[in-house]
RNA sequence: UCCUCGGUAGCUCAAUCGGCAGAGCAUCCGGCUGUUAACCGGACGGUUGUUGGUUCGAGUCCAACCCGGGGAGCCA
């Protein structure tokens, strides 16, 4: 039996050829044998399925080939598509009933067993460990994730323009930044796109930048990436209230997405979806003066924060929140809260003071429930070109650099916000994975560089 | 940078008071017609992170260093 002569089929689509002969190519991803009956499970990239090899339904020959088949060997296989409730799979039900194999290669003894592994050994394995199921579905959804980023987007009217990632100066002065040599000038790999996307909006009116951005930060936390990608969205004619808007729409459709488009992935990941599914506009909102006041009531009370063995730290108006502080906060609330009007002077120099009240901010975070921390930072910008311009010196920046972005206060200036939302903590939180490592191909932290 | 936990077979781990370094998985051989991380029998597998010290004797105690995990700060 030639394997050609039957369609070639990817296993995602095989509930389609149902009591038909079709011949799947992929990977042995396990084996378990019975004597004269043997239960191959076959990855293809689109899913798993069983395949059953029985004594006499194959040759002899075909017969002890299979039984010499070692994990990640590389093969296709040949047979009758089965309804069959006792198989396992992605998806589940199906197998095939095999008349023929071609085996392509015998893998070497495969590293990653179906047992237990460690962190260190995972990541060093990291080319082979993407294919594991849980790494395989957590991908997925980040591929999801990324697709539903751009359609809402393109559909709300918003232009992708790109902006560039090798810049002659930090955005933000206190972050730590990767340099690269410029042809003799000192250059650094952008840390974001905020900048350009202000000036941006001015050509276009609402715009969004996605890609890779970079933090030298020494951070070796489950939260933490030394590139990283980061959806930015500007918007002119748009304020502080807006923002937060535009915001709850965008993450709530994003989750949605994934629950109808990444149930099988879902599945795979043991997620508990039932705080996904209560994700819909609006999201709480609390100022930062209420957040103070939640945070030292807790630590007065001397609450723990929630999935930590410390006390709730207690803080002082004016600081800038902790991790434990954002902790407890999101575990109040059983959706994404905003939390805004930070004081100004813990936030960057280009966020709009308030009117009445300039020693807070029109600045507003978006925590995620669950313990998965900040996923988006947004503000609305300064726009009178006088206050920026002391603001830059308040900040001991230098004017001259930031001429440009001033400029774009000086030629029909408007109100305009913008946000940047972190892919890895968004696929983390939706996953429900315990560290961002998982949600990207090839992770950068503190420690991997390779492979 | 700081705090904290760890490093023993390819992998995950065990080793009592300082006294012969041992299991499971992987691999190889044999058995098994419904397995779900199968199971049963056998074989193979070691410079205990590195260097130095204490001791009759160190995986175990001491010192320094290297590497990794989690966390703080900072951030998405």
């Amino acid at each position: 039996m030639n394997p050609v002569q039957h369609p070639v089929v990817r296993i995602q689509q095989l509930g389609d050829y149902v009591d038909q002969t079709v011949t799947l190519r992929g990977w042995l991803y396990h084996k378990t044998g019975k004597g004269k009956l043997n239960f191959l499970q076959i990855r293809d990239g689109s899913g798993i399925c069983q395949a059953v090899v029985l004594r006499g339904n194959v040759s002899d020959e075909t017969f002890e080939q299979v039984k010499a088949l070692t994990q990640e060997s590389s093969l296709a296989v040949t047979g009758v598509v089965k309804a069959e409730s006792r198989a396992p799979g992605v998806p589940g039900g199906f197998e095939l009933d095999v008349r023929a194999v071609t085996v392509y290669q015998i893998a070497d003894p495969y590293p990653i067993t179906p047992k237990e592994h460690g962190v260190e050994f995972l990541m060093q394995n990291r080319h082979l460990w993407l294919r594991s199921s849980r790494q395989w579905a957590a991908l997925r959804v980040r591929a999801v994730i990324v697709r539903a980023i751009r359609d809402w987007l393109d559909s709300h009217g918003f232009l992708n323009v790109d902006t560039p990632i090798l810049t002659p100066a930090a955005a933000e002065g206190t972050t730590t930044l990767f340099s690269i040599d410029y042809h003799g000038e000192p250059a650094y790999l952008a840390q974001t796109g905020q900048l350009y996307n202000e000036a941006n909006i001015f050509a276009f009116g609402k715009v969004y930048c996605f890609g890779p951005t970079f933090r030298a930060e020494k951070s070796k936390t489950r939260r933490h990436l030394q590139e990283f990608w980061m959806v930015e969205p500007e918007i002119a004619f748009c304020d502080l209230e807006g923002l937060m808007e535009i915001e709850e729409q965008f993450v709530s459709y994003i989750v949605q997405r994934c629950l109808a488009d990444c149930g099988p992935e879902l599945a795979i990941l043991e997620r508990d979806t039932t705080h996904l599914q209560r994700v819909s506009p609006p999201f709480p909102r609390i100022h930062y003066d209420e957040a103070v006041a939640m945070i030292n009531r807790a630590a007065a009370a001397g609450e723990l924060v929630p999935g930590y063995p410390d006390p709730v730290p207690a803080i002082e108006w004016g600081d800038d929140f902790g991790s434990p502080h954002e902790t407890y906060l999101a575990a109040q609330f059983d959706k994404p809260v905003f939390v805004h009007h930070y004081p100004t002077q813990v936030k960057a120099f280009y966020m709009e003071p308030e009117a009445d009240r300039p020693e807070v901010c029109r600045s507003v975070d978006l925590l995620a429930p669950e313990g998965y921390g900040e996923i988006i930072g947004g503000s609305e910008r300064m726009s009178d070109p006088e206050k920026l311009i002391a603001a830059i010196a308040r900040h001991q920046l230098p004017q001259s650099v930031y001429e440009w972005y001033i400029d774009l206060r000086r030629y029909g200036s408007v109100v305009h916000s913008g946000f940047g939302l972190g892919v890895e903590r968004t696929v983390a939180w939706i996953c429900g994975l315990d560290h961002v490592r998982e949600t990207i191909a090839f992770p950068r932290t503190l420690t991997n560089l390779r492979p």
